[in-house]
DNA sequence: GTTGAAAGACCTAGTGA
DNA sequence: TCACTAGGTCTTTCAAC
């Protein structure tokens, strides 16, 4: 596909919509001064050539019981494509992570945890993430405050 | 306010949204074998108490020019309030931090950053994270690929 | 690529059960 | 909680520019 560049247009919708996809194309077409069908056309092309992925609900995790942050690093025993994919595999079941990503450097995958506690991480690295095949080191760091946690990338 | 419990057909109708907020009240009511004034009044409750904090589209990174993610790891000088209120205040404005965590253990803040390419992460550390004040140490981690990447807490 | 108009679908609030 | 209703809003399509 070729990659069709986004006119100003495009990324003024897309600013939008990473703020608040429910932002009906009325709304949106009386912002940026543009018809509702010429909106309309937009956000259909940017959804079909994917430059919009997804549209979610962001919940409130300490409404939910999930006050404790994570971020884990995982370093692995060797690098045998298995290994990698075997732990990546069964990592990504574990409902406690909400993220997991293989990185340059002195470990291998970071892990973003997301608990009710102490407890429960505890439980959660006891039970579950120490006892998947060939981990060294596992070495778990806790969010004390999240000063900014964006969705929305500037355009 | 009374922390009102979440009934299971708040779960599943919250486990819906999180993976797509544009379902309609009809399609939600029909998978779930509700009345749609049913949906329509927990959604209205589920939005006013708070458990559903935004509603937001996600874009495909690389398409947007933000191949490159990285975690940056920082250490401040000393941890007096005004120090660490100052990075805090600083650092969430450039445009290429997309989260900020303080952290316990041995660093204090956890950043992941997100720029097209090698290039401008070095010129985003340069120029920008390296030159605010009272910064000891920063220690950066490059993703090599997204194992898993969820925004949706299991319910 | 853009527009206005028109038909159909959906939202939302209300009533009564 | 549900079924039903009705007015208002929004989506989606399309011929025309």
């Amino acid at each position: 596909m070729i990659n069709t560049d986004l006119d100003p247009l495009d990324r003024e919708i897309l600013k939008l919509l990473q703020q608040d996809v429910l932002l009906t194309n009325k709304e949106i077409s009386y912002t940026l001064r543009k018809s509702i069908a010429t909106v309309h056309e937009r956000i259909r092309r940017l959804r079909e050539q994917g430059y919009i992925k997804r549209s979610v609900a962001i919940l409130d995790r300490k409404k939910i019981n999930r006050s404790l942050v994570a971020f884990s690093q995982v370093l692995l025993n060797d690098h045998a494509l298995s290994t990698l994919a075997t732990f990546e595999e069964e990592v990504i079941k574990f409902p406690e992570v909400m993220e997991c990503f293989q990185m340059t450097g002195t470990f291998d995958f970071i892990l973003r945890i997301a608990t009710s506690d102490m407890d429960a991480y505890h439980q959660f690295y006891r039970h579950k993430l120490a006892t998947l095949p060939n981990i060294t080191s596992i070495q778990s760091f806790f969010v004390l405050s999240e000063t900014k946690s964006d969705t929305a990338y500037p355009l």
